[in-house]
DNA sequence: ACGATGATGAAC
DNA sequence: TTCATCATCGTA
């Protein structure tokens, strides 16, 4: 049974939310078609003291998404070439979200932006078929010792505390 | 190793 | 209003 994931499942502490989401599936629908992709590379951005997170520097119309309900998407340009996919957590008021680096056979946050038409039009919305952009639990289960946890690629800025954090979550087979 | 390319936020 | 920075990728 495919099961979409709601509200309940990413209104949790972050870090558990991203050890959860190795396995499941990010499911695409346009015109009708689904592209469905097992989720095997994410990144937790926790909270306003968590330096490399963007919401660390207060909210900010850019980062208000953050702030809101789990379980809307948080997207974001960078690098003026690059959209990034996010996905909110944690209880309304605490600015903590998800980056999905990779899926299926598609590895890069951007490349999977540009794999499945994702942009800023998809920014604060609901993960669920409303929007064309949800996750589903597809029964995977996932094995403990096929999971690894690293720090966080490309957050050097954010000084060597926040760096070094083992909060990027990878599965592989 | 580096340039592309533009939104963001902080400083002035 | 200007400026440095940036959760990256493709080409070299």
């Amino acid at each position: 049974m495919n099961t979409i994931l709601s509200k309940t499942f990413f209104n949790r502490p972050t870090l558990t939310v991203a050890q959860d989401l190795l396995g499941k599936y990010l499911v695409r629908q346009v015109k009708g078609q689904l592209v469905a992709l097992e989720i095997n590379e994410v990144e937790a951005y926790d909270g306003p003291s968590d330096r490399a997170c963007h919401a660390a520097r207060g909210k900010t119309p850019r980062t208000a998404v953050m702030f809101g309900p789990a379980g809307h998407f948080y997207v974001y340009f960078v690098y003026g070439v690059h959209w990034m996919l996010n996905i909110v957590t944690g209880r309304e008021g605490y600015p903590a979200a998800i980056l999905i680096r990779g899926a299926g056979n598609i590895t890069g946050p951007a490349r999977l932006t540009k794999f499945l038409g994702i942009d800023k039009t998809f920014n604060a919305a609901a993960a669920a078929k409303s929007s064309g952009l949800w996750i589903e639990d597809r029964g995977v289960i996932v094995p403990r010792h096929l999971t690894q946890r690293t720090p966080r690629i490309g957050v050097a800025y954010a000084g060597a505390v926040w760096a070094a954090k083992p909060y990027r979550f990878l599965y592989t087979k």
